[in-house]
DNA sequence: CTGCAACTTTGCAGTCAATGCAGTTTTCGC
DNA sequence: GCGAAAACTGCATTGACTGCAAAGTTGCAG
Protein backbone atom coordinates (compact mmCIF):
# COMPACT_ATOMS: atom_id res chain seq x y z
CA UNK A 1 0.00 0.00 0.00
CA UNK A 2 1.00 3.77 -0.72
CA UNK A 3 0.49 5.68 2.11
CA UNK A 4 -2.96 5.74 4.51
CA UNK A 5 -5.14 3.45 4.94
CA UNK A 6 -8.71 4.84 3.78
CA UNK A 7 -10.87 5.97 6.63
CA UNK A 8 -13.89 4.50 5.44
CA UNK A 9 -13.65 0.34 5.51
CA UNK A 10 -11.47 -0.37 7.57
CA UNK A 11 -10.28 -4.12 8.01
CA UNK A 12 -12.12 -5.88 11.11
CA UNK A 13 -11.27 -8.72 13.15
CA UNK A 14 -13.37 -11.63 12.10
CA UNK A 15 -16.23 -13.12 14.12
CA UNK A 16 -17.36 -10.04 16.08
CA UNK A 17 -19.53 -8.02 15.34
CA UNK A 18 -22.81 -10.18 13.84
CA UNK A 19 -25.86 -7.35 13.45
CA UNK A 20 -27.23 -7.26 16.53
CA UNK A 21 -30.71 -10.29 16.48
CA UNK A 22 -31.77 -12.33 14.63
CA UNK A 23 -30.87 -16.00 13.95
CA UNK A 24 -32.21 -16.30 10.83
CA UNK A 25 -35.36 -17.60 11.74
CA UNK A 26 -34.95 -20.92 9.52
CA UNK A 27 -33.08 -24.31 10.24
CA UNK A 28 -29.59 -25.02 10.38
CA UNK A 29 -27.28 -21.70 9.38
CA UNK A 30 -23.81 -23.01 10.57
CA UNK A 31 -21.77 -19.98 11.41
CA UNK A 32 -20.00 -18.29 8.53
CA UNK A 33 -16.92 -19.48 8.40
CA UNK A 34 -15.08 -16.58 9.53
CA UNK A 35 -13.48 -15.55 6.27
CA UNK A 36 -9.61 -15.11 6.61
CA UNK A 37 -7.57 -12.01 6.51
CA UNK A 38 -6.91 -11.85 3.08
CA UNK A 39 -10.67 -12.32 2.14
CA UNK A 40 -12.05 -9.68 4.52
CA UNK A 41 -9.21 -7.21 3.04
CA UNK A 42 -10.38 -8.03 -0.18
CA UNK A 43 -13.96 -7.03 0.36
CA UNK A 44 -12.53 -4.46 2.29
CA UNK A 45 -11.27 -2.73 -0.65
CA UNK A 46 -14.07 -3.51 -3.36
CA UNK A 47 -16.01 -1.20 -0.69
CA UNK A 48 -13.32 1.67 -0.45
CA UNK A 49 -13.12 1.60 -3.96
CA UNK A 50 -16.47 1.77 -4.45
CA UNK A 51 -17.25 4.71 -1.95
CA UNK A 52 -14.30 6.74 -3.51
CA UNK A 53 -16.48 6.51 -6.71
CA UNK A 54 -19.40 7.43 -5.22
CA UNK A 55 -17.54 10.69 -3.43
CA UNK A 56 -15.99 12.07 -6.53
CA UNK A 57 -18.80 11.25 -8.74
CA UNK A 58 -20.92 13.31 -6.36
CA UNK A 59 -18.28 16.09 -6.05
CA UNK A 60 -17.50 16.07 -10.16
CA UNK A 61 -20.37 13.97 -11.40
CA UNK A 62 -20.74 11.04 -13.53
CA UNK A 63 -17.97 11.97 -16.59
CA UNK A 64 -15.78 14.23 -14.42
CA UNK A 65 -14.69 11.11 -12.53
CA UNK A 66 -11.48 8.76 -14.60
CA UNK A 67 -10.37 5.77 -13.13
CA UNK A 68 -7.10 7.16 -12.28
CA UNK A 69 -8.96 9.55 -9.86
CA UNK A 70 -10.58 6.85 -8.01
CA UNK A 71 -7.43 4.82 -7.26
CA UNK A 72 -5.72 7.79 -6.34
CA UNK A 73 -7.91 8.40 -3.56
CA UNK A 74 -8.24 4.62 -3.08
CA UNK A 75 -4.59 4.35 -2.45
CA UNK A 76 -4.85 1.82 -5.42
CA UNK A 77 -2.91 1.13 -8.57
CA UNK A 78 -4.87 1.08 -11.70
CA UNK A 79 -4.07 -2.04 -12.80
CA UNK A 80 -5.31 -3.18 -9.47
CA UNK A 81 -9.02 -1.21 -9.76
CA UNK A 82 -9.44 -3.67 -12.93
CA UNK A 83 -8.58 -6.49 -11.06
CA UNK A 84 -11.84 -5.74 -8.47
CA UNK A 85 -14.61 -4.42 -12.29
CA UNK A 86 -14.38 -5.17 -15.38
CA UNK A 87 -15.78 -1.43 -15.95
CA UNK A 88 -15.69 1.94 -14.14
CA UNK A 89 -19.26 1.68 -14.16
CA UNK A 90 -19.50 -1.15 -12.80
CA UNK A 91 -17.22 0.55 -9.37
CA UNK A 92 -19.87 3.23 -9.51
CA UNK A 93 -22.98 0.63 -9.33
CA UNK A 94 -20.88 -1.40 -6.67
CA UNK A 95 -21.43 -4.50 -8.27
CA UNK A 96 -20.12 -7.27 -6.40
CA UNK A 97 -20.21 -11.04 -6.23
CA UNK A 98 -23.79 -12.64 -4.77
CA UNK A 99 -24.67 -16.06 -3.89
CA UNK A 100 -28.23 -17.11 -3.29
CA UNK A 101 -28.44 -18.84 -0.11
CA UNK A 102 -28.05 -22.48 -0.51
CA UNK A 103 -30.53 -23.53 1.72
CA UNK A 104 -33.44 -21.24 0.89
CA UNK A 105 -32.33 -22.51 -2.89
CA UNK A 106 -32.91 -25.80 -2.57
CA UNK A 107 -36.72 -25.34 -1.05
CA UNK A 108 -37.26 -23.35 -3.68
CA UNK A 109 -36.17 -26.19 -6.29
CA UNK A 110 -38.26 -28.52 -4.63
CA UNK A 111 -40.93 -26.59 -5.28
CA UNK A 112 -41.43 -24.81 -1.74
CA UNK A 113 -41.91 -22.98 0.36
CA UNK A 114 -45.56 -22.01 -0.68
CA UNK A 115 -45.85 -23.73 -3.66
CA UNK A 116 -47.16 -20.61 -6.00
CA UNK A 117 -44.19 -19.43 -8.20
CA UNK A 118 -44.08 -16.01 -7.60
CA UNK A 119 -44.23 -15.78 -4.13
CA UNK A 120 -41.43 -18.09 -3.82
CA UNK A 121 -39.61 -16.23 -5.72
CA UNK A 122 -39.91 -13.38 -3.36
CA UNK A 123 -39.01 -15.20 -0.84
CA UNK A 124 -35.73 -16.59 -2.74
CA UNK A 125 -34.33 -13.03 -3.45
CA UNK A 126 -35.41 -11.52 -0.37
CA UNK A 127 -32.28 -12.27 1.41
CA UNK A 128 -29.88 -10.95 -1.26
CA UNK A 129 -32.05 -7.71 -1.79
CA UNK A 130 -32.21 -7.39 2.45
CA UNK A 131 -28.45 -7.23 2.75
CA UNK A 132 -26.78 -6.95 -0.69
CA UNK A 133 -22.92 -7.74 -0.52
CA UNK A 134 -21.71 -4.25 0.19
CA UNK A 135 -24.17 -3.36 2.46
CA UNK A 136 -27.79 -0.96 1.92
CA UNK A 137 -26.11 2.21 1.98
CA UNK A 138 -23.75 1.89 -0.98
CA UNK A 139 -26.35 -0.17 -2.75
CA UNK A 140 -28.85 2.75 -2.19
CA UNK A 141 -26.29 5.44 -3.74
CA UNK A 142 -25.80 3.47 -6.22
CA UNK A 143 -29.49 3.51 -7.42
CA UNK A 144 -29.24 6.72 -7.40
CA UNK A 145 -26.82 7.28 -9.33
CA UNK A 146 -28.37 4.81 -11.68
CA UNK A 147 -31.43 6.27 -11.67
CA UNK A 148 -29.82 9.94 -13.01
CA UNK A 149 -27.64 8.86 -15.46
CA UNK A 150 -29.79 6.19 -18.16
CA UNK A 151 -26.38 4.88 -19.32
CA UNK A 152 -25.69 3.54 -15.72
CA UNK A 153 -29.45 2.40 -15.01
CA UNK A 154 -28.76 0.40 -18.58
CA UNK A 155 -25.35 -0.76 -17.52
CA UNK A 156 -27.30 -2.12 -14.04
CA UNK A 157 -30.03 -3.99 -15.84
CA UNK A 158 -27.00 -5.47 -18.27
CA UNK A 159 -25.53 -7.04 -15.02
CA UNK A 160 -28.63 -8.24 -13.67
CA UNK A 161 -29.22 -9.91 -17.17
CA UNK A 162 -25.81 -11.53 -16.64
CA UNK A 163 -26.86 -12.73 -13.17
CA UNK A 164 -29.79 -14.50 -14.40
CA UNK A 165 -27.71 -17.95 -15.07
CA UNK A 166 -27.44 -18.58 -11.22
CA UNK A 167 -31.21 -18.16 -11.13
CA UNK A 168 -31.65 -19.89 -14.03
CA UNK A 169 -30.21 -23.03 -12.75
CA UNK A 170 -32.61 -22.47 -9.83
CA UNK A 171 -35.50 -22.35 -11.99
CA UNK A 172 -35.10 -25.55 -13.97
CA UNK A 173 -34.63 -27.69 -11.46
CA UNK A 174 -38.14 -26.47 -9.91
CA UNK A 175 -39.44 -26.77 -13.51
CA UNK A 176 -37.52 -29.59 -15.07
CA UNK A 177 -35.63 -29.25 -18.32
CA UNK A 178 -39.04 -30.01 -20.32
CA UNK A 179 -39.87 -26.41 -21.52
CA UNK A 180 -36.57 -24.51 -21.94
CA UNK A 181 -38.58 -21.73 -23.01
CA UNK A 182 -40.74 -21.46 -20.24
CA UNK A 183 -37.32 -21.24 -17.83
CA UNK A 184 -36.20 -18.36 -19.95
CA UNK A 185 -39.24 -16.91 -19.76
CA UNK A 186 -40.25 -17.19 -15.68
CA UNK A 187 -36.15 -16.22 -15.68
CA UNK A 188 -36.91 -12.92 -16.98
CA UNK A 189 -39.68 -12.69 -14.70
CA UNK A 190 -37.66 -12.96 -12.18
CA UNK A 191 -35.04 -9.90 -13.55
CA UNK A 192 -38.14 -7.67 -13.68
CA UNK A 193 -39.46 -8.65 -10.05
CA UNK A 194 -36.03 -7.60 -8.92
CA UNK A 195 -35.87 -4.71 -10.92
CA UNK A 196 -38.90 -2.98 -10.43
CA UNK A 197 -38.39 -3.84 -6.68
CA UNK A 198 -34.84 -1.90 -6.88
CA UNK A 199 -36.74 0.70 -8.05
CA UNK A 200 -39.77 1.38 -5.63
CA UNK A 201 -37.50 0.80 -2.92
CA UNK A 202 -35.25 3.48 -4.08
CA UNK A 203 -38.26 5.57 -4.67
CA UNK A 204 -38.87 5.43 -1.35
CA UNK A 205 -36.09 6.94 -0.47
CA UNK A 206 -34.56 3.54 0.20
CA UNK A 207 -37.15 2.80 3.53
CA UNK A 208 -39.46 -0.35 4.56
CA UNK A 209 -38.72 -3.90 3.31
CA UNK A 210 -37.43 -4.56 0.32
CA UNK A 211 -39.71 -7.73 0.46
CA UNK A 212 -42.94 -5.72 0.85
CA UNK A 213 -42.00 -4.28 -2.02
CA UNK A 214 -41.24 -7.09 -4.05
CA UNK A 215 -44.93 -8.60 -2.46
CA UNK A 216 -46.41 -4.89 -4.05
CA UNK A 217 -44.48 -6.03 -7.44
CA UNK A 218 -46.01 -9.53 -7.50
CA UNK A 219 -49.21 -7.75 -6.94
CA UNK A 220 -49.62 -5.37 -9.55
CA UNK A 221 -48.11 -8.46 -11.84
CA UNK A 222 -50.76 -10.43 -10.88
CA UNK A 223 -53.55 -7.53 -11.81
CA UNK A 224 -51.52 -7.27 -15.20
CA UNK A 225 -51.76 -10.27 -16.05
CA UNK A 226 -55.32 -11.52 -15.14
CA UNK A 227 -57.02 -8.31 -16.02
CA UNK B 1 -17.05 8.40 -50.89
CA UNK B 2 -13.17 6.91 -51.38
CA UNK B 3 -13.31 3.69 -53.72
CA UNK B 4 -16.54 1.58 -54.62
CA UNK B 5 -19.75 1.88 -53.54
CA UNK B 6 -20.64 -1.73 -51.16
CA UNK B 7 -22.41 -4.33 -52.99
CA UNK B 8 -25.32 -5.20 -50.43
CA UNK B 9 -27.49 -2.51 -50.09
CA UNK B 10 -27.98 0.03 -53.16
CA UNK B 11 -29.81 2.87 -53.16
CA UNK B 12 -32.85 1.83 -54.55
CA UNK B 13 -35.30 4.54 -55.98
CA UNK B 14 -38.27 5.88 -53.73
CA UNK B 15 -41.68 4.85 -54.03
CA UNK B 16 -40.95 1.49 -55.91
CA UNK B 17 -41.36 -1.88 -54.12
CA UNK B 18 -44.03 -2.22 -51.84
CA UNK B 19 -43.95 -5.43 -49.82
CA UNK B 20 -47.02 -6.77 -52.12
CA UNK B 21 -49.70 -6.81 -50.16
CA UNK B 22 -52.51 -5.65 -47.37
CA UNK B 23 -53.39 -2.27 -47.26
CA UNK B 24 -52.59 -2.17 -42.74
CA UNK B 25 -56.41 -3.07 -42.67
CA UNK B 26 -56.91 0.10 -40.36
CA UNK B 27 -57.95 3.83 -40.94
CA UNK B 28 -56.01 6.51 -43.10
CA UNK B 29 -52.46 5.81 -43.36
CA UNK B 30 -50.75 7.75 -45.54
CA UNK B 31 -48.39 7.24 -47.89
CA UNK B 32 -44.85 7.09 -46.33
CA UNK B 33 -43.98 10.16 -47.47
CA UNK B 34 -41.27 8.57 -49.57
CA UNK B 35 -37.98 9.88 -48.00
CA UNK B 36 -35.79 11.91 -49.98
CA UNK B 37 -32.20 10.59 -51.51
CA UNK B 38 -30.31 12.11 -47.90
CA UNK B 39 -32.66 9.63 -45.89
CA UNK B 40 -32.01 6.91 -48.47
CA UNK B 41 -28.61 7.11 -48.10
CA UNK B 42 -28.26 7.27 -44.72
CA UNK B 43 -30.39 4.18 -44.52
CA UNK B 44 -28.57 2.41 -46.70
CA UNK B 45 -25.14 3.22 -45.34
CA UNK B 46 -26.18 2.24 -41.66
CA UNK B 47 -26.99 -0.84 -43.43
CA UNK B 48 -23.76 -0.83 -45.24
CA UNK B 49 -22.04 -0.83 -42.17
CA UNK B 50 -24.17 -3.00 -40.15
CA UNK B 51 -23.34 -5.94 -43.03
CA UNK B 52 -19.53 -4.86 -43.41
CA UNK B 53 -19.73 -5.25 -39.56
CA UNK B 54 -21.16 -8.95 -39.35
CA UNK B 55 -18.86 -10.10 -41.92
CA UNK B 56 -15.90 -8.97 -40.24
CA UNK B 57 -17.27 -10.63 -37.02
CA UNK B 58 -18.13 -13.74 -38.77
CA UNK B 59 -14.34 -13.86 -40.12
CA UNK B 60 -12.46 -12.69 -37.17
CA UNK B 61 -15.19 -12.90 -34.01
CA UNK B 62 -16.07 -10.02 -32.21
CA UNK B 63 -13.49 -9.03 -30.69
CA UNK B 64 -11.21 -9.43 -33.36
CA UNK B 65 -12.95 -6.42 -35.26
CA UNK B 66 -12.02 -3.09 -34.80
CA UNK B 67 -13.79 -0.34 -35.62
CA UNK B 68 -11.70 1.10 -38.00
CA UNK B 69 -11.45 -1.94 -39.94
CA UNK B 70 -14.95 -1.71 -40.33
CA UNK B 71 -14.87 1.93 -41.84
CA UNK B 72 -11.91 0.32 -43.90
CA UNK B 73 -14.68 -2.43 -45.04
CA UNK B 74 -16.95 0.03 -46.04
CA UNK B 75 -15.79 3.12 -47.42
CA UNK B 76 -16.25 5.69 -44.49
CA UNK B 77 -13.99 7.47 -42.49
CA UNK B 78 -13.50 6.37 -38.74
CA UNK B 79 -15.66 9.63 -37.44
CA UNK B 80 -18.27 8.84 -39.75
CA UNK B 81 -19.41 5.75 -38.05
CA UNK B 82 -19.66 7.13 -34.80
CA UNK B 83 -22.32 9.47 -36.77
CA UNK B 84 -24.43 6.51 -36.99
CA UNK B 85 -23.76 4.44 -33.62
CA UNK B 86 -23.09 5.65 -30.34
CA UNK B 87 -20.78 2.71 -30.11
CA UNK B 88 -19.00 -0.42 -32.06
CA UNK B 89 -21.70 -2.70 -30.32
CA UNK B 90 -24.51 -1.04 -31.45
CA UNK B 91 -23.40 -1.45 -34.97
CA UNK B 92 -23.07 -5.30 -34.57
CA UNK B 93 -26.44 -5.18 -33.01
CA UNK B 94 -27.51 -3.47 -35.81
CA UNK B 95 -29.39 -0.32 -33.54
CA UNK B 96 -31.47 1.80 -35.59
CA UNK B 97 -33.73 4.17 -34.72
CA UNK B 98 -38.00 3.08 -34.98
CA UNK B 99 -41.35 4.11 -34.41
CA UNK B 100 -44.54 2.81 -33.13
CA UNK B 101 -47.24 3.40 -35.68
CA UNK B 102 -49.00 5.98 -34.39
CA UNK B 103 -52.44 4.72 -35.47
CA UNK B 104 -51.75 1.64 -33.44
CA UNK B 105 -50.96 2.93 -30.21
CA UNK B 106 -53.70 5.78 -30.21
CA UNK B 107 -56.18 2.64 -30.17
CA UNK B 108 -53.67 0.98 -27.54
CA UNK B 109 -53.81 4.12 -25.90
CA UNK B 110 -57.46 4.05 -25.29
CA UNK B 111 -57.55 0.37 -24.57
CA UNK B 112 -58.19 -1.12 -27.67
CA UNK B 113 -58.65 -3.10 -29.74
CA UNK B 114 -59.02 -6.24 -27.33
CA UNK B 115 -59.54 -4.50 -23.80
CA UNK B 116 -56.46 -6.99 -22.63
CA UNK B 117 -53.67 -5.29 -21.97
CA UNK B 118 -50.99 -8.21 -22.10
CA UNK B 119 -52.67 -9.12 -25.58
CA UNK B 120 -52.86 -5.43 -26.49
CA UNK B 121 -48.99 -4.95 -26.34
CA UNK B 122 -48.34 -8.15 -28.28
CA UNK B 123 -50.71 -6.51 -31.39
CA UNK B 124 -48.45 -3.30 -30.88
CA UNK B 125 -45.27 -4.51 -30.82
CA UNK B 126 -46.16 -7.06 -34.03
CA UNK B 127 -45.66 -4.29 -36.56
CA UNK B 128 -42.32 -3.56 -35.27
CA UNK B 129 -40.76 -7.47 -34.62
CA UNK B 130 -42.32 -7.86 -38.17
CA UNK B 131 -40.43 -6.05 -40.01
CA UNK B 132 -37.56 -4.45 -38.20
CA UNK B 133 -35.98 -1.32 -39.44
CA UNK B 134 -33.09 -2.64 -41.19
CA UNK B 135 -34.53 -5.62 -42.03
CA UNK B 136 -35.23 -8.93 -40.53
CA UNK B 137 -32.45 -10.81 -42.26
CA UNK B 138 -29.80 -8.07 -40.26
CA UNK B 139 -31.57 -8.75 -37.35
CA UNK B 140 -31.47 -11.96 -37.14
CA UNK B 141 -27.74 -12.20 -37.76
CA UNK B 142 -27.50 -9.74 -34.28
CA UNK B 143 -29.72 -11.87 -32.54
CA UNK B 144 -27.46 -15.16 -33.39
CA UNK B 145 -24.70 -12.85 -32.28
CA UNK B 146 -25.77 -11.36 -29.39
CA UNK B 147 -26.71 -15.13 -28.08
CA UNK B 148 -23.38 -16.48 -28.49
CA UNK B 149 -21.69 -13.51 -26.87
CA UNK B 150 -23.08 -12.37 -23.55
CA UNK B 151 -21.39 -8.69 -23.39
CA UNK B 152 -23.59 -8.33 -26.64
CA UNK B 153 -26.64 -9.71 -25.40
CA UNK B 154 -26.37 -7.52 -22.14
CA UNK B 155 -25.81 -4.49 -24.36
CA UNK B 156 -28.84 -5.12 -26.23
CA UNK B 157 -30.49 -5.60 -23.43
CA UNK B 158 -29.68 -1.99 -22.08
CA UNK B 159 -30.79 -0.45 -25.21
CA UNK B 160 -34.15 -2.23 -25.30
CA UNK B 161 -34.34 -0.79 -21.67
CA UNK B 162 -33.78 2.86 -23.19
CA UNK B 163 -36.57 2.56 -25.65
CA UNK B 164 -38.77 2.50 -22.75
CA UNK B 165 -39.36 5.85 -22.77
CA UNK B 166 -41.38 5.32 -26.01
CA UNK B 167 -43.53 2.41 -24.76
CA UNK B 168 -43.72 4.21 -21.18
CA UNK B 169 -45.52 7.31 -22.79
CA UNK B 170 -48.37 4.87 -24.42
CA UNK B 171 -48.75 2.75 -21.02
CA UNK B 172 -49.01 5.72 -19.33
CA UNK B 173 -51.80 7.15 -21.24
CA UNK B 174 -53.50 3.82 -21.27
CA UNK B 175 -53.44 3.22 -17.43
CA UNK B 176 -53.93 7.44 -16.33
CA UNK B 177 -51.37 8.86 -14.17
CA UNK B 178 -52.94 7.31 -11.10
CA UNK B 179 -50.09 4.46 -10.52
CA UNK B 180 -46.68 5.39 -11.92
CA UNK B 181 -45.17 2.16 -10.16
CA UNK B 182 -47.77 0.14 -12.00
CA UNK B 183 -46.83 2.27 -15.44
CA UNK B 184 -43.16 1.69 -14.55
CA UNK B 185 -43.77 -2.49 -14.05
CA UNK B 186 -46.19 -2.72 -17.31
CA UNK B 187 -43.33 -1.45 -19.24
CA UNK B 188 -40.84 -3.79 -18.20
CA UNK B 189 -43.31 -6.21 -18.86
CA UNK B 190 -43.11 -5.01 -22.38
CA UNK B 191 -39.63 -5.02 -22.97
CA UNK B 192 -39.32 -8.68 -21.06
CA UNK B 193 -42.74 -9.91 -24.26
CA UNK B 194 -40.05 -8.49 -26.53
CA UNK B 195 -36.87 -9.75 -25.34
CA UNK B 196 -38.23 -13.65 -24.63
CA UNK B 197 -39.96 -12.92 -28.46
CA UNK B 198 -36.62 -12.27 -29.49
CA UNK B 199 -35.41 -15.35 -27.98
CA UNK B 200 -37.76 -17.76 -29.28
CA UNK B 201 -37.91 -16.19 -32.50
CA UNK B 202 -34.37 -16.76 -33.14
CA UNK B 203 -34.40 -20.43 -31.38
CA UNK B 204 -36.43 -21.50 -34.17
CA UNK B 205 -34.21 -19.99 -36.36
CA UNK B 206 -35.69 -17.39 -37.05
CA UNK B 207 -39.41 -19.22 -38.72
CA UNK B 208 -42.70 -18.39 -38.16
CA UNK B 209 -44.62 -15.31 -37.64
CA UNK B 210 -43.03 -12.77 -34.72
CA UNK B 211 -46.52 -12.28 -33.07
CA UNK B 212 -46.84 -15.75 -32.47
CA UNK B 213 -43.99 -16.24 -30.37
CA UNK B 214 -44.85 -13.60 -28.88
CA UNK B 215 -48.36 -14.94 -27.80
CA UNK B 216 -46.97 -17.83 -26.47
CA UNK B 217 -45.14 -15.69 -24.47
CA UNK B 218 -48.15 -13.97 -23.17
CA UNK B 219 -49.31 -17.95 -22.47
CA UNK B 220 -46.64 -18.41 -20.62
CA UNK B 221 -46.64 -15.46 -18.79
CA UNK B 222 -50.18 -16.16 -17.84
CA UNK B 223 -49.49 -19.67 -16.42
CA UNK B 224 -46.99 -18.62 -14.44
CA UNK B 225 -48.20 -15.50 -13.07
CA UNK B 226 -52.35 -17.54 -12.04
CA UNK B 227 -50.74 -20.79 -11.15
C1' DC C 1 9.13 -18.87 13.06
C1' DT C 2 10.77 -20.65 8.65
C1' DG C 3 9.86 -21.61 4.07
C1' DC C 4 7.30 -22.69 0.11
C1' DA C 5 3.12 -22.27 -2.66
C1' DA C 6 -0.76 -19.61 -3.92
C1' DC C 7 -2.57 -15.33 -4.59
C1' DT C 8 -2.43 -10.12 -5.20
C1' DT C 9 -0.69 -5.89 -6.38
C1' DT C 10 1.92 -3.03 -9.33
C1' DG C 11 4.15 -0.56 -13.16
C1' DC C 12 4.56 -0.27 -17.92
C1' DA C 13 3.74 -0.36 -22.57
C1' DG C 14 0.38 -0.68 -25.83
C1' DT C 15 -4.37 -0.97 -28.23
C1' DC C 16 -8.40 0.88 -29.37
C1' DA C 17 -12.95 3.14 -28.59
C1' DA C 18 -14.84 7.56 -28.54
C1' DT C 19 -15.12 12.79 -28.85
C1' DG C 20 -14.38 17.76 -30.21
C1' DC C 21 -13.13 20.70 -33.77
C1' DA C 22 -12.65 22.84 -38.19
C1' DG C 23 -12.69 22.54 -42.87
C1' DT C 24 -14.97 20.29 -47.31
C1' DT C 25 -18.40 18.14 -49.81
C1' DT C 26 -23.23 16.89 -50.72
C1' DT C 27 -28.13 17.54 -50.65
C1' DC C 28 -32.15 20.50 -50.07
C1' DG C 29 -35.51 23.92 -51.22
C1' DC C 30 -36.14 27.44 -53.96
C1' DG D 1 -28.13 27.54 -60.35
C1' DC D 2 -27.59 29.35 -55.45
C1' DG D 3 -27.32 29.91 -50.54
C1' DA D 4 -28.29 27.30 -46.30
C1' DA D 5 -28.44 23.06 -43.82
C1' DA D 6 -26.76 18.62 -43.16
C1' DA D 7 -23.20 15.07 -43.62
C1' DC D 8 -18.59 13.58 -44.14
C1' DT D 9 -13.65 13.76 -43.13
C1' DG D 10 -8.98 14.15 -41.00
C1' DC D 11 -6.61 15.04 -37.00
C1' DA D 12 -5.34 15.29 -32.40
C1' DT D 13 -6.49 13.86 -27.83
C1' DT D 14 -8.30 11.59 -23.88
C1' DG D 15 -9.01 7.80 -21.21
C1' DA D 16 -10.71 2.91 -20.62
C1' DC D 17 -8.91 -1.49 -20.62
C1' DT D 18 -5.34 -5.56 -21.22
C1' DG D 19 -1.09 -8.58 -21.07
C1' DC D 20 3.00 -9.38 -18.87
C1' DA D 21 6.54 -10.18 -15.64
C1' DA D 22 8.44 -8.56 -11.44
C1' DA D 23 7.55 -7.67 -6.55
C1' DG D 24 4.88 -8.13 -2.33
C1' DT D 25 1.35 -10.74 0.90
C1' DT D 26 -0.99 -14.33 2.95
C1' DG D 27 -1.94 -19.22 3.96
C1' DC D 28 -0.30 -23.30 5.73
C1' DA D 29 2.60 -26.73 7.04
C1' DG D 30 6.62 -28.42 9.24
Amino acid sequence: MTTEPRSAATVRPPGTVRPAGVATAAAGAEPPPAPGLRERKKAARRAALVDATHELVGAHGLDGVTVDMVCAAAGVSTRTFFNYFATKDDAVLGHAPWELDAGTAAVFAAGGPSGHLLDDLVTLLAPVLRDPPLGRDRMRRALELAAEHPRLMAHHVAWMDQQKDRLLDVVRSRLGDGSPHLVDTVTGLVLLLAHSTFVRWEAAGGAGDAEAHARAVVADLRAVVTA
